[in-house]
DNA sequence: GATCTCACAATGTGATCAATAGGCCAATTT
DNA sequence: AAATTGGCCTATTGATCACATTGTGAGATC
């Protein structure tokens, strides 16, 4: 039994970081949320493939914790599995982009018009703020802040539709479209805005259930036709315009 | 002695088996595919715990592809987290229950509503045999046989929607409501019958998309109607009427 | 007799190890 | 000169190890 291995690890372990373990998962957790927020945010680009050992390194851990999450985000179809093992960003072809929006519409439809069932005062003061912050991402042509925020309303008005069903499909979605998204923003031709949230706000504040849906069918759609055309045009495939090693973890 | 636990696999652990290591992620697959099915298929009771090691020994693996697996179940709503850090079969309550069928409706009324157009003289012939099959095994009472062919019948309508999009979300879902649905074909009072699948393959024959719709999201309600009729009867939260130890594997 | 406490058994987490398969680059051959 | 093949290097995978924490049960105390 080679049971009396010898154990060296007290210096290298965790001798130069993390010294009180208070909270369990505590390293899982914070690769678990840079990678999420890194999916949706562009720190990735379609087509980069995930090393083990150099996210580990990245992050300072072992790459145990990161074992696991690369694993869950192939779950969620964040990333996929290639045959040999390894992970990486998928690459959308058109189709795909396609029945990915035609999936959002639907869900993140429903979750709207739910939502717009639940509105509370607040809810509209709360969206409100974070349009109006928004827009000045936008003008300032902040393309991380804008994606954050945009995401932010998004999903603080599919939070108000109290689905503990729906809420993972769709960061399941937005995490497969995400790298795309941001590449298509770096795209000078792509106007971005925020006038389809002004029209959900107006809807919701109508209480009109059917409005809001529709609204956030209409932003989902001119999403969709910004990506289709950068996918037209550029060809999607190979848009190495930065190397996004530059952009990794900066948020 | 506290090291007297691992004593008891070195002889199932690989000195038997697997000399011949052909492909990659064997044990891997083995186990998701056997953890998969055996909850869709009512091998684990809701609020049944997991533990790594159990399920280890079980498969006659380490603890390390279980692991995986399980993280990958919990990423997928099949298993939940507990504060501990340790997974379990989730106990749906009504609401619950309620929430997850409305979205099979939205869902999977979509698949069957795009797989109506895609439909093929092999597809409903395919079906047709299913069905068939599967009214047999009801007749017989063949809890398993039952649930497994009435998967196979809906899995295979909306694999024609030939979306790479919607059938992860469906898969989702059935692993989530899994557990449930064995616990309520248990139930005298329930009863199972392939009739709405008989309207659903007129409706394909005709080619109405729209009817095809309509009918699985009967068949949906249907269900939902005796899950949530065992669930006010019978409590639900409480209903360890077999020990699933007995079945575990047995598929 | 009930409750509190302490100790031990058990579980998950993170780290490390061993082995195998795949990719990459260079050298050699045609 | 180009293509193919060989070997080296590195990647993931599965196993084992060590530790911290949780949960449980027995025993003591009120």
């Amino acid at each position: 039994m080679p049971s009396t291995t010898n154990s060296t690890k007290e210096t290298t372990a965790n001798g130069a970081k993390a010294p009180p373990k208070k909270e369990r998962r505590q390293v899982h957790e914070r690769v678990f949320s840079h990678m999420r927020r890194g999916l949706m945010i562009g720190a990735f680009l379609p087509g980069q493939s995930m090393s083990l050992r150099k996210l580990a390194e990245r992050f300072g851990t072992s790459p145990m914790p990161v074992r696991e999450v690369l694993s869950r985000l192939v779950t969620a179809n964040a990333l996929e599995e290639m045959p040999s093992g390894s992970v990486r960003v998928p690459r959308l072809n058109s189709e795909k982009l396609e029945d990915l929006f035609s999936v959002r519409e639907l869900v993140e439809g429903a979750a709207a018009e739910r939502a717009a069932g639940n509105v509370t005062p607040e809810l509209i003061a709360t969206l409100h703020d974070i349009n109006n912050r928004l827009i000045e991402t936008i003008e300032k042509r902040d393309i991380l802040g804008s994606l954050s925020l945009n995401q932010e309303f998004h999903f603080t008005l599919y939070h108000a539709s109290g689905s503990d069903v729906l809420m993972p499909m769709i960061e399941s979605l937005w995490l497969q479209f995400g790298p795309t998204m941001y590449m298509s923003l770096l795209i000078p031709s792509v106007p971005w805005n925020a006038e389809d949230h002004e029209r959900i706000l107006t809807a919701l504040e109508k209480g009109s259930a059917t409005e809001v849906r529709k609204g956030i069918v209409h932003d989902i759609r001119t999403t969709r036709d910004a990506l289709l055309s950068v996918s037209s045009e550029h060809g999607l495939a190979e848009l190495p315009f930065v190397s996004s090693a530059e952009f990794s973890m900066n948020y």
